[in-house]
DNA sequence: ATCTTTTTTTAGATTTGTCTAAAATAAAAT
DNA sequence: ATTTTATTTTAGACAAATCTAAAAAAAGAT
């Protein structure tokens, strides 16, 4: 079973869609495409011929363990295609996702393996989000939305939630890092927002809708 | 100016066709990329009208110097992503062509730049291939053909004239390699095969379709 | 010079992926 | 329960890249 790269983009966005709300709508997909939604249920067709989805039109949809598979493979492509750009490459972590977006496609069996290999079959990438391996397993992390983290207690940042160039810029010039050490200082009720401490120095205020975005464990 | 992948596959082809022969046919590119010569057709206007190309109907064609720069670029990434492949991924020579005929249509300035740097801008791929800096310009090798070569005289494979998995089998069974150690024993008039020495070692017999394939230059 | 063959171009069709506008359905509001 | 709004699907069009078959032009042969 070979796909296009646009049916690549496709089960990878409905996939990620999937993980958070079960079912999954045409609009969701068109707006994280950034496409018509015409254009989703055209595509939404084809995939259901080629049976890597449940749809039924006017009734929303999901992939199957076909689909999921194959998801992962994608997944698999594209974050090991970023660990390789910037552990490597020297790119920094804003500037990676626009280039494996185009990578992620790139048909060979052998090259993805070795390029696994050759990066010491890395478990993250470096947004923090889990590699799935060649089996498409993911390495399992215990780590929670920063808006449901308690205080007072040490944290890591392990991961990011959108790889938006606007989020990634304001994250670095906050200091917030995938590693960084943070504690959560105090929560205001009014507009959801965080006073935090980074790397037991600096402080920094952080609204509701980027807490949503950062991801933390415990120490 | 921007190219599709289909448009670098062409300007690449006929770049190449034209260091050879001068202007370049329509049927000579269909052969090379193994389409239709109606195809070709179609693309020629294409490139025309992108003023990459002098172009008459019925007459030939040539890239003019815009094309050759673009052409110089596709060939620049081709070649240095095969050299990753088989110097950091360990593939083999054989294996590489494939896959640097997708990577090379990635588009990100920053990226083919950091692969150079890491590479440490080599100047030739594994095939012996001259590979263009980012300027365009190509590292001179005073490279001949075999068929050419003097008798009795040192000398070292250089570069494979063509990528096809039949060739660069056959090379490696007769341990002909990039960088060997050659000497031209005797030549047979009957059909222009040679007898040659390896690295001082084996003799092989070389037929005069594959001694054109194979690049030599002096020691 | 005329005929034959080869090469090249045109004409028209097909596939893939996309779009806009209109129609159908579902969800929300009154 | 209607009416209104939002969502989803369909219908029809378009651009890119390809194809086959037919026509046109050039090259080669007699
Ligand atoms: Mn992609
Ligand atoms: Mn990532
Ligand atoms: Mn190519
Ligand atoms: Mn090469």
């Amino acid at each position: 079973m070979s796909l296009t790269s646009s049916e690549e983009n496709y089960i990878k966005a409905i996939f990620q869609l999937q993980v958070k709300d079960g079912m999954v709508s045409t609009n969701e997909v068109a707006a994280v495409l950034q496409t018509s939604a015409a254009s989703v249920t055209d595509m939404l067709k084809k995939l259901k011929t080629k049976k890597l989805l449940v749809y039924e039109k006017y009734k929303g949809f999901k992939l199957n363990g076909e689909g999921r598979k194959l998801a992962l493979m994608v997944l698999r492509k594209h974050r090991l295609w970023e660990t390789f750009l910037v552990k490597i490459l020297h790119f920094n972590w804003d500037e990676v996702h626009e280039v494996a977006e185009q990578l992620e496609h790139i048909q060979s069996q052998q090259l993805i393996d070795h390029l696994d290999d050759f990066l010491g079959n890395p478990a993250f990438d470096p947004h923090g989000d889990p590699i799935p391996d060649a089996t498409g397993k993911m390495p399992f992390q215990s780590q929670m939305n920063l808006n449901k983290f308690p205080f007072q207690i040490n944290g890591e940042v392990t991961a990011v939630g959108s790889q938006s160039p606007d989020i990634l810029s304001l994250l670095e010039h906050k200091k917030i890092t995938i590693g960084a050490r943070i504690k959560v200082l105090q929560r205001f009720a009014f507009d959801n927002s965080f006073e935090i401490q980074i790397n037991n120095k600096e402080q920094a205020h952080i609204s509701a809708q980027l807490a949503e975005q950062i991801y933390v464990k415990k120490l």
